[in-house]
DNA sequence: TTCCTTGCAAAACTTTTGCATTAAA
DNA sequence: TTTAATGCAAAAGTTTTGCAAGGAA
């Protein structure tokens, strides 16, 4: 019996796949998703799994630690955890929260400035806020 | 005697120019600039303003809501408040926590993605992260 | 055994709120 | 006088931390 993927995608980033760790990245690295903490936690209790809040923090910071996930800072009431690591922008409905991708093809930057000196650029994040049609 | 420029902009906002909003509105106002909250609390007390904390953050979200400044959510750890509330985008040094503003022609987009149905673009937020040059 | 991880609770931090008091019009 | 704003403290929400217990190698 080999080791599952995904137990095998932890070892392979140098973290130990212990049972919250992979319960947590079976949850997230599912699909391209954005989830906070609280609603990892709470999926995971109500699929009966036995975690508690400090171990969600410590494995999401773990695993933005080491490029497995990516943690957004679109509105300043919480953190959410993409599971989408590869390049891309965000759409923000504004009223009613919700996220979405925009890949990076649908982006094109005909001018950016030069970063400052002694600098590079070490990413870009875009959101584009969005509201309802007047 | 005519009323403070900085108080005829409080009041042609709807905005009743008390002694502290007054106080917070030249200290944040003054120039370009970005600070959080504590950092505007902290600033008045150390002038001998008599301040509490929620008339700051009671203040900044007026401010806000009424378009005088403009909240950043930049990093997840605290609301940073902006005084440029023309079109501009920002630097964001990684290490030290700067941010610089960058003016909208440094900037141009020749692709953007359209909007979901029922929506339209609100605003566009532009963060370009730098870390120190290898 | 030895080291790392977990759970729990408490602490730390940022921001909001309830309510009596004070200031503005 | 009448209404709105302030200050204080407490509450609320998110995230981190200390430490004893548990699990993996």
């Amino acid at each position: 019996m080999h080791a599952k993927p995904t137990e095998q995608r932890l070892s392979e980033c140098g973290i130990r796949p212990t049972a919250q760790r992979v319960q947590i990245a079976l949850l997230l690295l599912a699909a391209p998703q954005h989830l906070s903490a609280e609603q990892i936690l709470a999926s995971l209790r109500s699929s009966g799994a036995r975690v508690s809040k400090a171990t969600v923090y410590n494995t999401l910071n773990l695993f933005a630690a080491h490029g497995l996930i990516r943690q957004l800072s679109v509105d300043g009431s919480r953190a959410w955890f993409d599971s989408n690591v590869d390049a891309h922008y965000h759409f923000h409905d504004v009223a009613t929260g919700a996220l979405i991708d925009v890949p990076v093809p649908e982006v094109e930057f005909s001018k950016l400035p030069a970063p400052p000196p002694g600098t590079e650029v070490a990413g870009i994040d875009l959101v584009i806020r969005l509201r309802k049609k007047s």
